[in-house]
RNA sequence: GGUGCCAUCGCCAAGUGGUAAGGCCGCAGCCUGCAAAGCUGCUAUCCCCAGUUCAAAUCUGGGUGGCACCUCCA
């Protein structure tokens, strides 16, 4: 497979250090407050990636950190008198329930950074004895950026010298205006952490480093990880710093392969929390139906910026409506595995740098074919149970499809509707039995009143929410 | 100011040298008691200009218009 590099920015061939398996470090959430739709993109596409790195045949090490220290979670413990661990708790799980809602399922490592401390420890003593690393004497201790000639290799930033020099007045102890902080002194009563380098907090950009050595990195090997991944505002500063930090502290680069995701915008603004726009996961999962925000939010190439409406994502929704009619068409007959020419095009659009836009299409192919074949000649077997297992394929490999398709579209309905549409439903049926038809237009009138839509079919009557 | 990205049908969106995938919307038809669903058919020459080439949406140069990062941020 082939995966857009966006450090070296070109599509490069995968090609693992091991062969046949894979190791996948994603830069996970702050956890402060609740998960973003931009939080919620990001997880699903390297959700995808380890799905279709798995459909390719590697065995695959996943791992996405939870971030539990940091100035914000202090500030938010603070301000609601909250112990930092009742806040990083409840964000946390808050989190977990909510990328279950859109079906991305746990990483197969989630690393805390308050597990990783002593890691961290290591790391910045092994960079200060290295002389990549130095303490001011306020009590923090900075990485020196001029030491390291590969620094801004990543980003393909070009230091400013005039704004470097603009800078250095107001600043701090730092020898270097780039340099950052690998850990900072607290002088106060806030949370602390005893390190060799005295009372304080780890920088942001080491805790990835940290967990990445811990938990993936393996001795001898040239890379830390086979592939990194974030958002695209990673790339500067932390990626870069990442890199930075874990090339001079080890014998190994941080990691072979860098995918970065476009962002989300909200009809057209910038979502971010100083704007106070920020939409948040947990109110569009009031809204809509989880695996309906996946297939939308996923519906375009995840290095694109992604643009969330309602118009849109109503006709992603209409989209995804058609699989789950033809699951409904099919629905309780038995399915094999049988290997198909759609299931090895989908794998090969999505291991195309997951063409997410031609997998969709062949998707959408794949229906109408089926569709037409079913109405035609509606007891072909063998095209059912080639459907059903392209069906169970497509669940398998992009996470659509997974529900009971009747429930799928009587998403958001209360029982007691549901009864009050069904007894409606029976009457119908009866007063069309009796081909009473100005009856059973009546009685379908009051049906489309809760919001609904009626389809006669040869298995009978069924409705969907509109 | 620095760096980088983008500009394809009303909307969303693939394609990156050989004469434009798919979805939504719309129109016509088939099916249906009527609908809905499903199916069939129809609808773009790719922001502008110049160049390279037998051939360009796809490469080069210029222009115009968007956007991102450079500060915590997925």
């Amino acid at each position: 497979m082939v995966l857009f590099d966006s450090v070296k920015k070109e599509k490069r061939e995968f090609i693992p250090q091991q062969e046949g398996v894979a190791t996948l470090y994603v830069c996970g959430p702050t956890v402060y407050d609740d998960a973003h739709l931009g939080h919620a993109k990001s997880a699903l596409v390297f959700d995808l990636l380890r799905r279709v790195l798995e459909a390719n045949g590697y065995d695959v090490t996943y791992a996405r950190n939870i971030t539990d220290i940091d100035d914000k979670i202090i500030k938010k413990a603070q301000e609601q008198n909250k112990d930092i661990k009742e806040i990083t708790d409840f964000y946390t799980a808050a989190f977990h329930k909510e990328m279950e809602a859109i079906g991305v399922s746990r990483p197969d490592i989630e690393p805390k950074a308050t597990e990783s401390l002593e890691a961290m420890y290591a790391l910045i003593q092994n960079l200060i004895d290295k002389g990549y690393a130095y303490a001011t004497d306020d009590g923090d201790v900075y990485f020196d950026t001029s030491k390291d000639s590969e620094y801004l290799s990543l980003s393909k930033r070009v230091q400013d010298d005039e704004d470097k020099q603009e800078r250095v007045e107001s600043s701090t102890l730092k020898k270097n205006q780039a340099d950052f902080a690998l850990w900072k002194s607290v002088k106060d009563n806030s949370v602390v952490f005893e390190s060799p380098f005295g009372k304080g907090r780890p920088g942001w950009h080491l805790e990835c480093s940290a967990m990445i050595e811990k938990h993936l990195a393996k001795e001898g090997s040239a890379f830390a990880v086979d592939i990194h991944g974030g958002g695209a505002d990673l790339l500067f500063p932390h990626h870069e710093n990442e890199a930075a930090q874990t090339r001079c502290a080890t014998n190994h680069a941080l990691a072979a392969y860098w995918i970065h995701n476009g962002f989300v915008n909200i009809d057209g603004e910038k979502m971010s929390k100083s704007l106070g726009n920020s939409f948040f996961l947990k109110d569009a999962l009031k809204e809509y139906d989880g695996e309906v925000l996946r297939f939308y939010l996923l519906s375009t190439h995840y290095r694109s910026n992604f643009n969330f409406n309602t118009q849109d994502l109503l006709s992603a929704k209409k989209r995804l409506d058609k699989l789950y009619r033809l699951k409904k068409r099919l629905f309780g007959l038995a399915h094999n595995d049988e290997k198909t020419e759609f299931q090895a095009k989908l794998l090969e659009a999505l291991s195309d740098d997951m063409n997410i836009s031609t997998a969709l299409a062949l998707i959408d192919e794949m229906i109408s074919t089926a569709n037409e074949t079913l109405d035609t000649a509606g007891k072909h077997k063998l095209l059912k149970r080639e459907t059903l297992s392209n069906l169970a394929y497509i669940e398998k490999l992009l996470g659509f499809g997974v529900k009971n398709p009747f429930e799928y579209f009587q998403w958001g309905v209360e029982s007691a509707t549901k009864e009050q549409i069904d007894t409606l439903i029976e009457k119908r049926n009866d007063a069309k039995k009796e081909k009473n038809f100005e009856l059973s237009d009546t009685l379908r009138d009051e049906i489309l009143k809760f919001g609904v839509q009626l389809m006669d079919t040869p298995q009978g009557t069924f409705w969907e929410k509109v």
